[in-house]
DNA sequence: GCGACAG
DNA sequence: ATCTTGTCGC
């Protein structure tokens, strides 16, 4: 697919200004349904190797159809600040999606979404970069607190409120008894649908599968550089 | 000053 | 993200 080139800021305040002139552009609204090819966007590193990011286009109905990689020297990168991740892996995913046969309608993203202090998580900054529909799905939570208790039972949900009590996405209980994932909005989707389309991905451990196997990938493809 | 802190 | 030993549980 097409890919716009990435700027790349020199420091922190240039980029701290990029994030929220960007985060200004963020739709909180749309629907995704319909949307059947996804993207999944995972990474992987090792100190003294290149970054390595996968996109898996996933099809909701067929499965895994094709798996891209995109590689990023580890003196090229921007070094890792939490609230700035984008910065360091957004490159190297940009690189691995140009080698999709196709774009992707949604974009899946191993991070933040609007669930960020600015407002700018990665999966935002891809969906406004690239101008598609993107969410974020995390494995920690990175800004905001829970509304109230998580019930452990699969598929139960609670918001996500930012400090000023505004809902900035859920976390969200994938399978009994595991940790939960923080599902949040990245781009042109609102909060509902957001969480209603990670709901419907299959789910056989704690990431959906398609993250998941994005994440094998990556893993796989960063061992076998050696 | 203290704690929190995606990947 | 990676590094890192044993350990608990399905």
């Amino acid at each position: 697919m097409e890919v716009p080139p990435f700027p790349k800021p020199e420091g922190l305040e240039a980029a701290m200004a990029l994030q929220r002139t960007l985060a200004q552009r963020v739709i909180l609204s749309g629907s995704l349904e319909g949307k059947k090819r996804l993207a999944a966007l995972d990474a992987s590193h090792k100190r003294g190797k290149p970054l390595v990011a996968v996109a898996l286009l996933y099809h909701l109905e067929k499965g895994p159809l094709f798996v891209a990689k995109g590689l990023v020297p580890e003196e090229a990168l921007f070094p890792y600040v939490p609230g700035f991740l984008s910065f360091r892996e957004a490159p190297a995913y940009l690189e691995a999606l140009k080698a999709l046969p196709e774009a992707p309608e949604v974009l899946l993203v191993d991070g933040q979404g609007i669930a960020h202090p600015r407002g700018l998580g990665i999966a935002s900054h891809l969906g406004v970069h690239l101008d598609l529909p993107s969410i974020g799905v995390a494995k920690r939570l990175l800004f905001g607190r829970l509304e109230g208790p998580l019930p452990q039972e699969a598929g139960s949900a609670v918001r996500l409120l930012s400090p000023e009590g505004r809902p900035i996405g859920y976390a969200y209980r994938s399978r009994t008894g595991v940790k939960p994932l923080y599902v949040s909005p990245g781009h042109r989707v609102g909060l509902e649908e957001a969480l209603a389309f990670v709901k419907r991905l299959p789910t056989r451990f704690r990431l959906p599968e398609p993250l998941r196997l994005a994440h094998l990938e990556a893993g796989r493809a960063l061992a076998a550089l050696d």
